[in-house]
DNA sequence: TATCCTTACGGAATTCGTAAGCATG
DNA sequence: CATGCTTACGAATTCCGTAAGGATA
């Protein structure tokens, strides 16, 4: 047995039982992936996967008891260098984030500034996808934190602690109907045709939920994955826009109006998410308490150690 | 980073820094073991061991932190094997138990036997020691189930269970002064020379207490590991005996009395242990039920994940 | 017929053991 | 000077990639 056995058979997993992707994702030959697995069966004496013919279709009984055990020992793997990097020096290395656009463009900048100045010799790598991608990066150990306020939750062996809430704010053209000063009902809102972000993004979920609940269906007439191109077709006389409120500058969107919908919408809370058994090194503690001064590591450690 | 590897440095912390016992340990050669460890720690960037000149004296503080995630490793590697045993043929393999004598010869022929008929196909491996031993065996994963009275408490990552409980009684030659039928005192024990266990096997703490608690001085003149050397003596007059009372047997036993003392000792509570993160064979679980039927797989499942 | 897996084989790399050398108590 | 670790080097083993062959959609 050795270890890249272990991470063929779970690349295998990964890689929905397709030996050529397996050899291709992990720089090597694909022959010798069917040869590793073959040993790795020999030795444990058992099958791990389905065959039909010679393709694979998948995890036998077996293989699925097996594969968690897997895991977990190629993540310790990993944490052994996490780990010794720590030691060799405190305060170099690298730190993988993965988030949304919302987040790195408008929540982010001032934490990563401040954690930059003090932790120079830090890479930091920013990973932006949607939060999809962004919770399969952090399962697959391809990022150390995720930032994200949706998606993140329920996902197996990964802890997510709220970092901030934040409402949905609407945005007009300077001089609309709108601009009145008095308070927003969604009953007005839904005269307008609305853009806003697409489903799965940026408390997207919210937005249809309060619509529904008032039996209103809104004229969306554009979803963007990001508050910027929202913006631009809202300044285009478009239509109305729907954005998380912090991603409105006064002074670098002048043009556009920024109005309450604190009422109108659900509170969103953005969250980070750290998967369960994933070393974290001291820095990322630093950068996680940067984001929320609550979120000590003390208490984080003891979250994930539940 | 190999497996090998691992395997080294796990055994050079068991083996007390001493490479040539290492290699030894492990069917290899000493110059190949020193080699294994330096690849490591170039490869982690990070020395692993305290030297002074070329001896090695101990753990340098990241190794510390390494060792726990090493055993992890290689623990789930084991897991790996026994889970495919499992899958491979549920009722063939190997359990391997340490345990005491009073255990091994007076609790446990009954279930063994009865394991035995329902698992024909289970290699059945009794390992006898101290409770020390029986600890350490269990800690190092040399035995599946660790069955004592006494020491494999507070062990780090290892859950007990109690099975059973018993007392110490007396035993005395046929014809003594204190075989009257009337209930026994420990000052009138502590009149006669004693024979009974040595400290730190078969619940020797609860019979040295209970004399201090009555500030009595017993004269024990003999202790021995196992039963059958206290009940040789006894039957040679060289005083009376304090035994666990399943030892006795009146049909093999003649010319011996039992006494009860249930009222002057501390009761006794034989457990089970098993190592957190030790995968278990289905019949192992079988065999502890045989023991404790209130101790279902479930139940010890759901201690073991606490 | 294109995709995907297995077997076969030769070269590269790794691992291992022996022999020799050096440091320490 | 005996114990214990390191370095050096050749042998054995393992690992890996290319080439060829067979099965399946």
């Amino acid at each position: 047995m050795n270890f890249q056995q272990l991470r063929i058979v779970r690349e295998t997993v990964r890689r929905d039982f397709n030996l050529t992707d397996v050899a291709a994702a992990l720089y090597t030959s694909q022959p010798g992936v069917s040869k590793h697995i073959k040993d790795l069966e020999d030795e444990l004496g058992l099958e791990l996967f389905v065959r039909r013919g010679k393709r694979l279709l998948g995890l036998t009984p077996g293989g699925k008891e097996l594969i968690d055990v897997i895991e977990r020992i190629l993540l310790d793997a990993q944490n052994l260098k996490r780990i010794a990097d720590q030691f060799g020096s405190r305060d170099t290395g690298h730190l993988r984030i993965a988030t949304t656009h919302t987040q790195a463009r408008y929540a982010l900048p001032e934490v990563i500034k401040s954690f930059k100045a003090e932790f120079p010799r830090v890479h930091l790598a920013l990973h932006q996808g949607s939060p999809r991608e962004i919770a399969t990066m952090l399962s697959n150990g391809e990022a150390d934190l995720a930032i994200a306020t949706e998606a993140l939750d329920k996902l197996p062996d990964v802890v997510t602690f709220p970092c901030y809430s934040w409402h949905h704010a609407v945005i007009v053209p300077e001089g609309h109907p709108l601009d009145t000063g008095k308070p927003l009902s969604l009953e007005a809102l839904a005269e307008y045709p609305i853009i806003t972000y697409q489903e799965g993004f940026t408390g997207r979920t919210q937005i249809d939920q309060a619509f529904a609940e008032a039996t209103l269906t809104p004229d969306i007439v554009l979803s963007a994955i990001d508050a910027d191109v929202i913006k631009t077709y809202v300044e285009l006389g478009l239509g109305i826009g729907i954005i998380a409120s912090m991603a409105f500058h006064p002074s670098r969107d002048q043009g556009l109006r920024l109005l309450d919908a604190q009422h109108l919408f659900a509170l969103n809370v953005t969250k980070i998410a750290v998967r369960r058994g994933h070393y974290l090194r001291d820095f990322s503690y630093r950068f996680i308490e940067r984001l929320s001064p609550r979120l000590t590591e003390a208490h984080v450690r003891e979250s994930l150690s539940l």
